[in-house]
DNA sequence: ACAACCATACCAACCGGTCGGTATGGAGTC
DNA sequence: GACTCCATACCGACCGGTTGGTATGGTTGT
């Protein structure tokens, strides 16, 4: 064992905590989740809870880093980041989204979204933990429009498109929300990813 | 008067708690606003609220209903409702809602998606509800494609077009929530804006 | 022994909802 | 037109359950 590792398995404990109120919250938001639900969905006591964690609060804050990094490295290691030509790789980003959010097993919510609805007002330290995230994915989404943009040697704007694709995310899974029906999530990327790919493909000279 | 008009002015407390219900919901979510919020922001007694709505959803509900029936409206008298030509008319729609939607001094939030998002694995009746909303705003969106289309003689999916316009506004009033940076909304809705209506020029035989 | 780790009992604040009671004004009666 | 009767509208103290957080004591590894 490592340095730490003191009794029983505290990293344990606390990645249990963080797994947990990372489902909760993307469930039923921040405010319905109570601590006690976490603890129970995690299997730990409230003492470990608190013993880990300053607040709930401060639970969440851990939580939508450690969404952020998740995001970052399964992003990072998803298969589309093998295609060698920028714009292909770009398309291949797209549908890699479009694929895991029309997953039927899997829970169609955005920890961030989820929580910046609900605090916008009222927390500002969970707001910018929240809009972190969305910087964080809108500057690697920008990233792979620079190149594939530079390879066609068209001039879009980047930044505008990568928030633009960041919020057809956030509201396909609102509709989904509402609506229980998946279909809108393919539907929604879809339509970008064919805008996207059709201004990639817009002659300089039209 | 009519026939009901009771002590003091019962429709007035009944619409000043919607009005109040709406904007608490609006900024603070639906879980997060107390009775005791509404109550104040009404400028009513907690004993006026119980004798309108039996609960705090029954509330919602009737917030909800009357959220849709209002964008309905809104939409039905606006100014872009005036111009003939049906590919104008559909552009100055999207346009309008750029336009509401950035207004600075108004509350950057729709109803329906924030009690969407809170309730959806909890509450079907609300969830039903702020469906609806969806619901009527898409039908009335897809009608304002469908006459485009035909007048362009191009054949368009108008429903699924309707979804990706209105998980654009859910999508950028998130992202707007998260940064506080009201030019995410113009951003995003004027990228479909322009994605439909570059649909909208395609020539058959391309 | 000592510190990290965790369990349990507990607390005070809060919140949705209730309840007994009051105020207001209209309808019916004479 | 005064008097009774009653439905609607409203008030606000109160209640019971819940919740985030705490206090305290025990257990485990080093």
């Amino acid at each position: 064992m490592v340095v730490g590792m003191s009794p029983r398995n505290a990293e344990s404990s606390r990645a249990s905590l963080l797994i947990a109120g990372s489902q909760c919250f993307r469930r039923e938001g921040f405010v319905s989740t109570t601590v006690d639900d976490i603890c129970r969905e995690a299997g730990v006591s409230k003492g470990a809870f608190f013993h880990h964690f300053a607040s709930k609060e401060a639970l969440a804050a851990a939580c939508l880093e450690k969404w952020r990094t998740d995001m970052a490295a399964m992003d990072a290691t998803a298969p589309y980041r093998s295609i060698s030509d920028p714009v292909e790789r770009l398309d291949g980003c797209m549908a890699f989204y479009v694929d895991i959010l029309s997953r039927p097993g899997q829970l169609k919510s955005c920890l961030a979204g989820t929580i910046a609805q609900e605090v916008f007002d009222t927390n500002s330290t969970l707001r910018d933990a929240s809009n972190q995230c969305f910087v964080g994915a809108e500057s690697m989404f920008a990233a792979l429009l620079r190149d594939a943009a530079k390879m066609r040697g068209v001039d879009i704007d980047v930044v505008g498109l990568a928030k633009h694709w960041t919020g057809a995310i956030q509201g396909a899974l609102i509709l989904y929300k509402a609506s229980q029906d998946a279909s809108v999530i393919e539907n929604n990327l879809n339509h970008v990813r064919a805008y996207i790919m059709a201004l990639l493909d817009t002659r300089k000279t039209e």
